[in-house]
RNA sequence: GCACGAUUAGCUCAGCUGGUUAGAGCACCUCGUUUACACCGAGGGGGUCGCAGGUUCGAAUCCUGCAUCGUGCACCA
């Protein structure tokens, strides 16, 4: 029979994976209602990803993850939802649509608002689309049916009416405050919004006159620039040097205005000159201080990031005297100030400093700290009826462990980080998004002067019936929307009622909610899982998941983040799938990784991977093609029958255990090793020789199948396909789908100590057999004799001679009890089993130098053994168990020994 | 500055609660076309587990310090 008529030879990925992938789609069984008995629920929420393009690597890597654990508990029986999605995220992707009009030549200020609008929207739609292709190519298991996007109708109802809600409970405000400004992206950011880095700057001494005197003050500044917004000069109160000058005034070099000199304790006297000057609109340090004293703001570097002093003629200051700074770029700026210092002798020096910068995180512009009047979510106001913060309630969720955080380690960034959060800056000035729900009935309008927050826009004031009202163009912080995806994706708040001031939950929300485990990257845990974690414990008393599982990040082979600038070295996705196939790049981003650990990924890689794949595919060929033309006699269950019987039993606790332990590297490892080197290498080898049982191989390739499942869904998938009509059916509750089926039940009862010692000690003669061949050079094609001397176990022995000798390629194999053993032979022992290659070309010389040296080796490790063992404490202090190993051992040693200075002494 | 990781074979990494002579994959070397698989099989070489102390009968594993690399947070103008 011609085995391509079961299986092609090698695993051909392109030709089965879109077929596989269509026929779970069309079962319908993605989607949790397909299994009405299920009661157990278990619930993954997507991370939904930014539609601003296609998906990585990384995406890749948080995808098999959550499909594993999905499948896995899906053929556990569970209820299993896997509800997908992808996130609008303004800033990113009008960055994106910013950058393609840049190549017009055009800004989306060109376009207007509208026509801007709608650009973004068809290149997201785009994304979108692209991004749910992608996920089926990965093989996500998802239910495409319960899709969601930020940005849809239902989402934004949902989040218009968290936010009306949280006004109304007094949690959200609208104030100037200091905020971080992308002048770039023309918005603000929030505080983990902005990275920081070092750069290297001028540190610039800058003397400030005191008034009627003729002494100054210097100053150490990095932003010149800022000084015409200075209100004030601050020293330490106990700082002798200033002391004098305390409560005087300093006539503003350049600017010549006046500003008094303060002291606060704030200022450090060891760094830079002890004198400081007071921004307030520019720092936020200088802010506080400000604020303290009363000293008022004066903002002047505006939107775009240039130099503007409206707010100093607003204040009545005469700007004559600077006014050739007005506009100037702020760099510029400061390099203009910096020489009109000088020039005017009011530089003392100025030195090379390095200093840390605010980068934004979307575009890498340096950020602008200004004031500026937006919306802000209060952290620390207790909520009403909860006597908590929001603050209080994210950090309860994780420090009573209702929340548990995967690795560990991760919980401590997470305390330190919630216990420093500020109030949350919301609102954006980006105009994609979810626009701030808030209505101003303005006086210049005819109005009187009222805000109005509603989750419908209101078409006329409710206080004084004025219908031009004002709506707010600002929109809504990304992470606003995405930190209630766990329960608006499930129906909030359409699913829940108020009953007697408690929560109702129905529908999905009901059944799914709190969902069972959040699976991201390390990177978003403060922007996204913190504030998943204060939203739905605001809005529901409840956490959003119970387990949060953090991977690391995918890096190229050399350890280099794999950036989209560095494009020769990223590796994409969809290119190792289209050349390896998806389950090879599953197992090479599931193998070796741990969580919180990052991940390097190579083509090398993956490319073992796929060896594996193929691998795993073959021996399923050889079960088929084997029982496709085998007949059903078979006779009782030899030793390795019962011991790979035992082994797929230990397999199948240890693979469900590992995953219930969120150990999915080690259940790989498990599975690979017990597949190459336990039942290809080994079983499959002594089955052809002893005779294979059709049943039981059939049965161990299903049980491997199904464990396989969660890993490799692709190819295990094909190979059930193919496999199906050969399945004995005594089971009636086989399914014509592999995903589908039962996760099997291990047997404890076959699992068996004994057996396996047994099977153990026919593996070692023969790899010890094979190793002399080798070690000697005896050629593959000479068929060697080998006598075996063993006085207790030859009985024992006897059947296994056959599969000892074909697997040695040894032409004879006989078994001595007792006997003069020969001495033109290699010698070799496993436990008390002396084995003998009689060789007619022996090299007597160098088989004694061999034996002498295995000798030595063996003296060393009985004298380490026995130093131990006449060490009075560990006889006192080691448990038994310990000690009595290691007198077995030593016991093993000594008899090994004389078997091996018996036969240095035939060789003489 | 504070905190958290990492440091194990040439490379990438396992090694759970301390207990044989420390493992895997890749790479390397030797041999091999035995009809499941050369995307393979058999065998092999290669590590004083970053350094220094300590706890312990016993440490890659626990503790302390140091070094190197990486990350997060906070930053003093």
């Amino acid at each position: 029979m011609d085995n391509s008529d079961i299986l092609p030879k090698a695993y051909e990925p392109q030709t089965v994976e879109d077929r596989i992938y269509k026929t779970w789609m069309d079962s319908g069984l993605f989607n949790p209602d397909a299994y009405p008995d299920a009661t157990e629920p278990y619930c993954i929420i997507m991370p939904p990803p930014n539609a601003t393009g296609k998906l990585h690597t990384g995406h890749a890597l948080g995808y098999f993850l959550q499909d594993l654990m999905i499948r896995y508990h899906r053929m556990k029986g569970y209820k299993t939802l896997w509800l997908p999605g992808t996130d609008h995220a303004s800033i990113a992707s009008t960055n994106k649509v910013e950058k393609i009009l840049a190549k017009e030549g055009i800004t989306r200020h060109d376009l207007g608002r509208e026509k801007f609008l709608e650009r973004v929207s068809d290149y997201v739609e785009q994304s979108r689309s692209d991004i749910g292709r992608q996920g089926r190519l990965l093989g996500a298991s998802c239910d495409w049916s319960r899709e969601r996007y930020t940005l849809e109708p239902t989402m934004t109802r949902a989040v218009r009416t968290m936010f009306v809600k949280m006004y109304d409970d007094g949690l959200i405000y609208r104030g100037t405050r200091i905020v971080n400004w992308c002048p770039r992206c023309m918005s603000t950011l929030a505080d983990d919004e902005v990275e920081h880095t070092d750069r290297e700057g001028a540190f610039y001494y800058i003397k400030y006159p005191i008034k009627n005197s003729d002494t100054s003050i210097t100053v150490a500044t990095t932003r010149p620039e800022t000084m015409f917004g200075d209100v004030a000069i601050a020293v330490n109160p106990n700082d002798d040097r200033y002391k004098q000058y305390i409560g005087g005034a300093i006539v503003l070099p350049l600017s010549n205005r006046e500003i008094p000199i303060i002291a606060d304790e704030y200022v450090d006297m060891t760094f830079g000159t002890g004198a400081l000057k007071i921004t307030p609109a520019h720092d936020p340090n200088d802010f506080e201080i400000g604020k303290k004293y009363g000293l008022g703001v004066l903002r002047i570097i505006n939107d775009e990031g240039n130099l503007n002093f409206d707010a100093l003629r607003k204040e009545g200051y005469d700007v004559g005297a600077i006014q050739s700074f007005e506009g100037m770029e702020r760099f510029a700026a400061r390099e203009a100030v910096g020489l009109a210092l000088q020039q005017a002798g009011f530089l003392e020096k100025q030195e090379s400093h390095t200093s840390t910068v605010g980068l934004c995180y979307r575009c890498d512009t340096i950020i602008e700290p200004l004031t500026s009047l937006q919306w802000f979510i209060d952290v620390n106001k207790k909520v009403a009826g909860r006597d908590e913060s929001l603050k209080e309630m994210a950090l309860r969720a994780v420090r009573s462990k209702e929340i548990q955080i995967i690795p560990e380690r991760f919980d401590k960034q997470y305390f330190q980080w919630m216990e420093n959060l500020h109030d949350w800056c919301i609102s954006r000035q980006i105009w994609f998004g979810h626009q701030i729900p808030v209505s101003y009935c303005l006086t210049k309008d005819g109005g009187c002067g009222e805000t109005i927050v509603s989750i419908e826009n209101p078409l006329k004031c409710p206080k004084c019936n004025n219908t031009n009202l004002t709506h707010e163009e600002d929109t809504l912080d990304t992470w606003f929307s995405s930190g209630m995806w766990t329960f608006s994706t499930l129906g909030w708040p359409d699913n829940i009622e108020y009953k007697d001031g408690k929560i109702i939950k129905k529908g999905d929300l009901a059944t799914f909610h709190p969902t069972t485990v959040l699976e991201t990257m390390w990177d978003i845990i403060f922007f996204w899982v913190a504030r998943m974690i204060l939203m739905t414990e605001y809005a529901l008393g409840e956490v959003p998941f119970k387990v949060v599982y953090l991977h690391g990040m995918v890096l190229d082979k050399d350890g280099r983040k794999m950036s989209k600038s560095r494009e020769e070295t990223a590796i994409d996705p969809l290119d190792m799938i289209a050349k390896y196939g998806t389950d090879a790049l599953r197992l090479s981003l599931l193998i070796g990784v741990t969580p919180g650990n990052n991940v390097r990924l190579s083509e090398d890689k993956i490319e073992s991977y796929r060896n594996f794949v193929n691998k795993l595919w073959n021996i399923s060929r050889y079960v088929l093609t084997f029982t496709a033309n085998s007949h059903d006699k078979e006779g009782d269950y030899t030793l390795a029958d019962l011991w790979i019987i035992s082994k797929l039993n230990r397999l199948i606790i240890e693979v469900s255990a590992s995953i219930d332990q969120y150990e999915f590297s080690r259940a790989a490892e498990l599975l690979r090793v017990f597949t190459w080197d336990v039942f290809a290498d080994w079983y499959i080898e002594v089955s052809k020789v002893e005779g294979a049982k059709r049943t039981l191989l059939l049965s161990i390739l299903e049980v491997l199948l199904v464990l396989w499942h969660p890993i490799v869904p692709f190819v295990t998938e094909e190979i059930y396909r193919l496999a199906l009509p050969s399945f004995p059916d005594v089971k009636p509750s086989r399914p014509s789908l592999l995903m589908v089926r039962a996760w099997p039940q291990a047997n404890p009862t076959a699992i068996n100590e004994q057996v396996e010692k047994d099977f153990g000690l026919i593996q070692q003669v023969i790899q010890t057999i094979r190793n002399g061949r080798a070690e000697n050079h005896i050629p593959a094609g000479e068929e060697i004799e080998v006598i075996l001397y063993t006085p207790h176990r030859s009985a024992f022995i006897a059947p296994h001679i056959n599969t000892i000798s074909r697997l040695t390629h040894a032409k004879n194999v006989t078994i001595q009890e007792i006997g003069e053993r020969p001495s033109s032979a290699l010698f070799m022992q496993v436990e008390d089993i002396e084995m003998f290659i009689p060789l007619s070309s022996m090299k007597i010389e160098e088989e004694k130098t061999r034996l002498d040296k295995e000798i030595a080796n063996i003296e060393a490790l009985i004298g380490r053994t026995n130093t131990q063992l006449s060490n009075q404490e560990f006889l006192a202090k080691a448990p038994e168990n310990i000690v009595q190993e290691m007198n077995l051992k030593i016991a093993n040693y000594q008899d090994e020994l004389v078997r091996m200075e018996q036969q240095r002494k035939r060789l003489v």
